[in-house]
DNA sequence: TGCAAAATTGAACAATGTTCATTAAATTTG
DNA sequence: CAAATTTAATGAACATTGTTCAATTTTGCA
C-alpha cells in the first residue's frame, strides 16, 4: 500500500518537474503534452494515468510556484522592519519575481483555470497572495497607528491591482518598453500608494 | 479598378462583422476560421484571401472596439463639465463597457499579439487608451491647478493599472465574487486616487 | 459566347489534447 | 520457480484548430 503510492507520487513528481521547468524556461505556450512527457522520460499516454488532464497538472504547477515565491521573497526581507517600507521591498521582490518568470505570472494571473475552478480555490490564494504576503506589515502599520483600518483596506487592494495591471502591461504588451522605465514606473506608483496619509 | 476594391472590402467587413459577433457574443474562444467563416458565409479557406491569418482579422476587431468604446463613453458622459468627477465617470464606463463585453477585454488586454507586434502599434493604442480618453480633463485640471503634472502623471498611471487590475481579476478569476463588490471596490479605488491631495 | 483572370473551395497537413485497447512489467499465488 | 493476475506504460487513433494549395467555379469582358 504504501510503496505503491510512494512510487505514484514519485512518477507524479517527475511531471511536475518537468512542467515546472518548461513553465519557467519557455513559458505555457510551450508546455504541452508532449513536451511535458518527452522531458519526464514518458510516454505521452502515460501523463493520463496520473492526472486527469494537462491543466490538472499545470495548476499543481502553481501550488508550487507560489511557495517558491513566498520562501524567496522572505528570504529577501527577512532582516527589515515591519511596516510600510518593508510592504514597498515585498511588492518590489514579488513585481521582480514575475519579471524573472513571466511563464508563471501567465499561470497566476493569465491563463483560464478551466475545470480547476470548482474543485480547488487557488484562484482566491492568488487574489490573496500579495495581501498574505504583507499581512504582519499591514497588522504593524494598523498597530502602530501609521495607517487606518479604511486606509489599510484601500491600499492594499491600490497595491494588489496596481501591481497586477503594471505587470500584465510590462510582461505581455511590453508597455512600458524597457525594464527600467518598469522599475521607475513601479516605484513611482508604490511610493504614491504607500506615502504617509495627510489627511 | 473601384469596383473590385470596393467588392474587396465588402468581403472583408462580412469577415469582421462576424469575428466581431462571435467575439462579443461568445468570447474569444469560439472564435476560429470556421466559425467565423461559416458566420460570414464562405469557407474557411476563402478566410485567407481576404486576411493574412486569423490573428490579423481578429486585431482589426481591437481598433474597431476601440472606436465603439470611445463613441459610447462619448455619448454617456457628453454634458458633464470637464475635471476629476468626469474622469471619474469616463473610467467607470471604460470598467463596465469591458464587464458588459469580457470578450474585447480578453482582445485588448489578454491575448497575446503573435505577428501584430513589430507591424501595428495597436498595443501603444491600448495602452494609452484610458489617458487618450480623460485627455481633455487631465488639461482642465492641470490649468485649473487641481492637480500638479508631477501629480497627473502618477494618477494616470494609478487610474490605467488599477482598472486594468481589478478588470483582470474580476472577468478572469471571478474575485471579486460579485458585480456589487466589484463596483463598490472600484468605486472606493477611483475616488481615493482622484482625491484632491492635501501636499 | 468563349476565354482569361479572379474568387472560392475542399482536401490535406501539422500541432495538440484526449481516449482506449494492447503490450509490457510487476506482483501475487499455487 | 512458474503461471496467473493485477498494474503500468504505450502507440494508434480521433477530435479540434490553423494553415496551405491545387482544383474548381464564377466573373468580367473582348
Amino acid at each position: 500500500m504504501e510503496r505503491k503510492e510512494i512510487q505514484e507520487q514519485r512518477v507524479r513528481n517527475y511531471f511536475i518537474e518537468a512542467a515546472k521547468n518548461l513553465l519557467k524556461g519557455e513559458g505555457l505556450k510551450s508546455v504541452n503534452v508532449r513536451s511535458v512527457a518527452e522531458q519526464a522520460g514518458y510516454s505521452y499516454a502515460t501523463l493520463y494515468n496520473y492526472f486527469k488532464d494537462l491543466n490538472e497538472l499545470i495548476f499543481i504547477c502553481v501550488k508550487d510556484f507560489q511557495d517558491e515565491t513566498e520562501i524567496i521573497i522572505g528570504q529577501k526581507i527577512k532582516d527589515r522592519n515591519l511596516g510600510a517600507e518593508r510592504i514597498k521591498a515585498i511588492t518590489k521582490e514579488y513585481a521582480s519575481y514575475f519579471v524573472e518568470y513571466p511563464g508563471v505570472f501567465e499561470l497566476f494571473f493569465i491563463e483560464r483555470m478551466g475545470s480547476m475552478n470548482n474543485r480547488t480555490n487557488i484562484t482566491g490564494l492568488i487574489y490573496d497572495f500579495l495581501d498574505r504576503l504583507c499581512d504582519e506589515d499591514w497588522n504593524y502599520c494598523r498597530e502602530q497607528g501609521i495607517f487606518t483600518q479604511d486606509q489599510i483596506e484601500i491600499k492594499k487592494d491600490q497595491l494588489k491591482y496596481s501591481v497586477t495591471g503594471i505587470l500584465l502591461f510590462y510582461l505581455h504588451r511590453l508597455q512600458p518598453e524597457d525594464y527600467h522605465e518598469f522599475v521607475k514606473i513601479s516605484d513611482r506608483q508604490l511610493d504614491d500608494i504607500l506615502k504617509i496619509s495627510e489627511l
